[in-house]
This record gives C-alpha cells, structure tokens and sequence, in this order.
DNA sequence: TGAATTGTTATCGT
DNA sequence: AACGATAACAATTC
C-alpha cells in the first residue's frame, strides 16, 4: 500500500536513474490496468523522453518531451528497473523499454495498480487535494478543506479530494499524534484540535519519508518506518505512549488502529466536563 | 472460505 | 437536491 511517503521514497531514487532516458518500447502484459488504451499510451510515450520524475499525491509523474505519463501502485505495485534480457517477474503488468537497453517493468500481483497518458496533467490530478507537505498547506488550510463538511475524520483523511496522499497507516498515524479519535465528527473539531492533527500529519509524513516509507510485504521494500508505527498493525500491543493496548475497529469500511487513552472517542473536555459532574 | 487491501463509482437513505 | 454513509468492484494471497 504505497503511501506518500513511499511514492516520494520510489521517486527519488528513480527518478535519477530514469530521467534523460528515451522510451522505445511500450507493452502491456495486462491492459486493464492502462488508460486510457495501451494503443493511446504506446502512441504518447513511445519516442518521448522522460524529462523528470515528481509526485502528486500517490501518483508517480513522468513528465514527457510532450505529454505526462502517471503511475498509480494502488495496493501492491512496484516499480522495477530490469536489464534487457532478464525475463519478466510473476506478474508483471507492464514494460518500458529504454534507450539504453534496460527495462523499466510495472509488478502488481493484485493488478490494480494504474498507467494513465494525458497531455493535460490536470485531467487526472483535478479531484485531488492539497499536498500535505508543501509550504502552503498551513493549518487553516486543513480548517478549510474539513470546513461544511460533517463526517468521520478518519474517512475525510483518506478522501484524496481533502488532502492528497494519506492512506490507512499514515490517517492511522497522524490521528495518534493529535490524540483525536478516527470517528471524530469533523465538524465538531475544536481549532486547537485542527491545528494539532495538521501539525501530526506533517510531522508522520516527513517522518516516514526519513525512514524511506513503510516496509509491508513484497510490494514495498527497504523502508524502516515499520519501527517507528505507533498504533498502525499493533493492535493488542502496548501503546508507545502510554502502555493501554492498541484497539482495532472498523471506520468506513477500513480497519483502524487506535488507542483508546490516547484517543479519546469524545473531546476531551468534555469527558472531563462529565467526570467533575459525576 | 472469507477477509483484507485501494480508490472509484454506484446506490441507498436522510 | 445535496450530502453522507455504504456497497460493490477490480484481483490475489493467506
């Protein structure tokens, strides 16, 4: 589940092996997972130079003599960098010949990952999000995005539209460091509260992009941020913090890890409203 | 066997 | 109607 920090993680060590190389070739071994048709995207990309490689949220961006080129790893896609003869991994998705004989190969074992050519970025990148990392995603700009909405905080943070780039481990994160509970109204979030959870994301991010992302199973490797996960596949372990053991629930249809001192379900002055009365 | 995973889209309910 | 919550979907592994 490549998360922004991984996407970021991929990208700087791609990137300079990948930018100044022409594509010759494009193949897909499944054309499902290209947009929007492999002839389309064999007729952009191919003879095109692949100028430099940035991140928009959880897309990876070629940018193209003429064009852009995007891929999304969804789940379990990897990017990998071949010679040319090697034969293809299980798997494979998609292959990228380059001018100097190596192969870029799109590995997906669940196949949902995405390749997208467009002329226009912003036909793809729209819908998403500020980036939570850039200098102007300033707390007021979180109040605003989460502003006339009423919703499980949670669901907003994975909602690619409010903020781009946060998936499970890093919402499940970022809510830990703020001490707010995922199924926090968001609208009955107090300004201290937004300014504490836009201050955690920040901080969960640039952390895991220090560790070099979050290693899970073969789909992303090399990543120390498992380490450093407070709540994220813990349940029924220690909190860090506090030592209460790390709950599991469901908020919208994903699993969620919580911990239930740390992150009280309700604001927290009110519970201790509640407690003087009682 | 079913649960888990992501993000989009369709559908249901308020 | 608009919004929010929920379900379905793609495919595979354990």
């Amino acid at each position: 589940m490549p998360e922004l920090p991984e996407v970021e993680t991929i990208v700087r060590a791609c990137g300079p092996q990948l930018a100044g190389r022409q594509i010759c070739g494009f193949r897909a071994l499944w054309p499902r997972s290209v947009s929007p048709t492999v002839a389309a995207v064999r007729r952009g990309v191919v003879g095109q130079t692949i100028e430099a490689l940035t991140r928009r949220g959880k897309y990876i961006v070629f940018h193209l003599t003429r064009g852009w080129m995007l891929v999304h790893l969804r789940m379990s896609g990897r990017l990998e960098l071949a010679d040319g003869q090697q034969t293809l991994p299980p798997h494979t998705s998609a292959e990228w010949r380059l001018d100097d004989g190596r192969r870029l190969l799109l590995c997906d074992t669940r196949k949902f990952g995405r390749i997208i050519y467009t002329r226009r970025l912003e036909s793809v990148t729209a819908d998403l999000g500020p980036e939570p990392l850039a200098p102007d995603f300033t707390w007021t700009v979180l109040r605003h995005r989460l502003g006339g909405k009423r919703r499980q905080i949670k669901t907003l943070l994975l909602d690619q539209s409010v903020v781009a780039g946060l998936g499970n481990i890093y919402a499940d994160e970022s809510l830990f460091r703020a001490g707010l509970h995922p199924r926090r109204k968001s609208d009955e979030l107090s300004e201290g509260e937004i300014r504490r959870l836009h201050r955690a994301i920040r901080c969960v991010l640039r952390l895991a992009i220090r560790y070099g992302g979050t290693s899970f199973d073969a789909a992303y490797l090399g990543g120390r941020m498992q380490e450093r996960l407070m709540v994220y596949g813990r349940d029924g372990r220690p909190c860090r913090r506090c030592g209460a053991p790390i709950t599991f629930l469901r908020v919208g249809q994903r699993g969620t890890h919580v911990c239930p001192r740390c992150q009280p379900p309700a604001d927290a002055r009110a519970v201790s409203v509640a407690e003087l009365d009682s």
